[in-house]
DNA sequence: CTGAAAGCGCTTACAG
DNA sequence: CTGAAAGCGCTTACAG
């Protein structure tokens, strides 16, 4: 491997003038640089950022902690991270909880390991597994889930918007009444920020459903599916469902499916989160569609301002309305 | 920041040994190394990685180079790395380089200079921009595009036979004779592999198509949207097409449906990689499944046996068969 | 079993 | 403008 110290013996100067003369750095002759420059350039020499890392206590790097990048809301939250990322010469490490706390514990700790500058979180706890970060002064932004009781900053969608503005078009347009909502856990914001929506709307219009029409559980598809399952099988005649996000919608698309239950005529379904690539194929499902990568763009932005040290004392909260689109899955023709 | 001098101190132990103590190494009584995990802990001490890497020259990071992440063949491929990577304590760093070679290989300078132990590619070109790779000994694995005249280890799907099967299922199931195929770039094996299987499909079947039925471009939507518009508008009367992969099929299945051709009634449609929630959803789209996770995963297993050093003296290269999965596009109930 | 010392490959005050 | 020197935080032969 080729060094400065190659580069310095081959160009004739010392290695802190090599460093100066690739960094760009002003206090280098014309002259000098050029014969650094070709020296570097003759003996393929790469500079290590390991040790330059090492030196200047800064990595470029940058960590996104999400839940599972295969869920498309996700995915492209991850793009856009990765694309303002790059664009500021940061590289993103991704990192899968699945949900798992202890995973996400174990790859926060992890990450301040490696040095990275900064970190971007969908915490799957209510921060609980964030504890031993609350006390490091390492920058975070928190996307897509808030915690209350933190000092981070924030960029999330409008859950409790959209959750109204759903249920709200299941009421008034289609008539429904007996709405059910299969939502994530209530330690995470979006759960709880969901049914909330979904409550208000409810009241607005006077409606008052058994407490069974809740049904609180996980972000998984398979807890849609069966939280579906046990609506359908109960005497509760639902006759439209909320589902708390995509993954959970599809799980509920299972069961219904299982159960010969046709949507939309025999139960009309609204979801959190669009399916891109499926809406553009299929344009089927009625979705309060989060602008992900706009929300991974901007907590990067956030998250770089942070990393630069800029004072800006309060905490900021970036709260972007999803759009409502409607589609099939809801009644609508 | 505290670091092995300040636990060294408070254990009464010299940096060497909380070192050794620390990693675990043997040479280190068991007194001394309850010694040092004591005052380890009592300092909340976090080991820098980045020093270690220094030294070690080793970073424990790969990097992963692909079109991109929101395709969800490549999503589901990075998934299976991830999972494996950090299954052995590796993590990943991903790259997006919407099939331009410029950006191919600056993100690969990038990653030789941040030192990453091995590299995952999907190259968007045929080498061209790996140029300055193939002088380093890195270890490095192709992943769903294989470059026939090099050295590196590759893990792809078997195209040929994918394009084989499609294609015979359109003529001998559907009575189809009129079948293009929307490829991409000839540059990519990919491409190259799957028009050679459309081919021996319509030669076995003793099919004679004018080269118009060939439409070669890049995969992309729009490539797709543009090739079906001219395909429709000749007057070759096509029958069935073959998308390349499932960006190329998202744009023609807009093209058909701007223009008011029915699929699978007045055209049928078969295409490579599966979309699979839009598949869970609404299981339309007759397609070549690749196992992308498998291929993620093992691609990163055969990458870590050559960070190991492990001797291996042959290129190896593993094809692995797609599903055929039949559903409704190509005209089956 | 333990420690002193060197070194991984850079950057950056400090002098001149 | 340029160089000698120290140091970033570890690991690891080499001695003892």
């Amino acid at each position: 491997m080729t060094t400065i110290y190659d580069v310095a013996q081959r160009a004739g100067v010392s290695p802190a003038t090599v460093s100066r003369a690739l960094s760009g750095a002003k206090g280098v002759s014309e002259a000098t640089r050029q014969k650094v420059l070709a020296a570097a350039k003759e003996l393929h020499y790469s500079p290590n950022y390991i040790a330059r890392s090492l030196k200047k206590r800064q990595t470029n790097t940058i960590a996104l902690i999400i839940s599972d990048i295969t869920n498309p809301f996700f995915t492209t939250l991850a793009r856009g991270v990765e694309d303002k990322a790059s664009e500021h010469g940061f590289n993103t490490i991704f990192c899968n909880t699945d949900e798992d706390p202890k995973v996400e514990a174990a790859y926060v700790e992890l990450m301040l390991r490696r040095q990275v500058d900064g970190l971007l979180i969908s915490s799957c706890s209510d921060g609980e597994s964030l504890r031993l970060l609350a006390r490091k002064d390492v920058p975070v932004v928190l996307v897509d889930r808030r915690i209350t009781h933190s000092r981070w900053d924030y960029v999330i969608g409008d859950s409790e918007y959209g959750a109204y503005a759903l249920t709200r078009h299941l009421i008034e347009v289609h008539g429904k009444r007996r709405i059910a909502i299969i939502s994530g856990p209530l330690v995470l914001s979006t759960s709880r920020e969901r049914i909330e929506g979904y409550k208000r709307a409810l009241r607005e219009a006077g409606v008052v459903l058994s407490p069974e029409y809740i049904r609180v559980g996980a972000y998984k598809e398979e807890f849609g599916y069966q939280a579906m399952r046990e609506l359908l099988a109960g005497s509760f005649s639902v006759e439209a469902v909320f589902a708390g996000n995509n993954v959970i919608a599809v799980g509920v698309i299972r069961a219904a499916r299982e159960l010969g239950v046709r949507v939309p005529e025999d139960l009309a379904l609204v979801t959190f989160d669009d399916f891109d690539l499926l809406s553009a194929l299929f344009p089927f499902l009625t979705a309060a569609k989060q602008p992900a990568y706009t929300i991974g763009a901007i907590a990067v932005e956030m998250l770089l301002e942070r990393i630069r040290g800029e004072k800006i004392r309060e905490r900021r909260e970036v709260v972007l309305r999803p759009e409502i689109i409607i589609r099939k899955s809801c009644g609508c023709p």
